[in-house]
DNA sequence: CCTTGACTTGGAGCTAACTCCAGGTGTTAT
DNA sequence: ATAACACCTGGAGTTAGCTCCAAGTCAAGG
């Protein structure tokens, strides 16, 4: 798979793909006799993975931490579930926040449209 | 109320406000004769419902926008209700988002604690 | 053969949202 | 009265995470 096939079916754009490679995030992708990249399986599911962590607003240090566990293989096993633990605790603290600031958004929204609106209420 | 209280209660550097102030997205604060800020409760709300925003990454010119629109009375109120109509389905979506990563984050973990670590699962 | 188009690289530039700094003023405590 | 402290301003600097650019290589089509 080409870089621009994996920038169309994820939704990252050809500068980002060769940026996450260069700073460690993804493997260096094999290339073919002349340099172009070829995206194999193990490549594809870590673009995906990445994909997925980042659009959670992981920072991309903490991903480069894990990959390079992953790189150096089983003895880093309770390193890697730590990192992923502590992220997990991260996400769903900002799952919370965003959901009060949802019905915040919901609350207010009901107010315009039931017309609720008092010097109370409205100044904000 | 001064600006270190304010900055104390939400969290938030006494830059920050400032700079909040500065770019519009607070109003001007009232000054007592030496030019000291004192928050009053107005302030004190706006501070509030801003930070909550942002803290959900409601963008800081959305905010303006929205804040703009609140000075310039009644007249806007429909205009309002559109902005925090579109960044509450942005916001759901963005949740929907992370609890999907969250997900796969608790995958992840459980594939770790119970050592089911397979050539196939183990890839990243 | 020449052009077109997809790829390569290293490095510079950009945006959002702060954060820091220097130099200055006014109040409070010793 | 002098030092410490909390505040002020305008402007510069920082960080994360891309995004763009110039110059170059190669394969395929007309």
């Amino acid at each position: 798979m080409k870089i621009a096939e994996v920038s169309e079916k994820y939704g990252l754009s050809l500068d980002t793909l060769r940026y996450y490679e260069r700073i460690g995030l993804i493997p260096t992708v094999t290339r073919t006799p002349n340099g172009i990249r070829e995206y194999g399986e193990m490549d594809i599911k870590r673009v995906e993975f990445i994909k997925c962590m980042r659009s959670a607003g992981l920072p991309i240090e903490v991903l480069i931490d894990y990959v390079g566990l992953v790189q150096q293989g089983d003895a880093t096993v309770e390193a890697r579930k730590e990192i992923l633990k502590e992220q997990r605790e991260l996400l769903a603290g900002k799952i919370a926040e965003l959901q009060k600031t949802l019905d915040l958004l919901d609350y207010k929204i009901s107010v315009y449209e039931n017309k609720l609106l008092t010097k109370e209420q409205g100044i904000i």
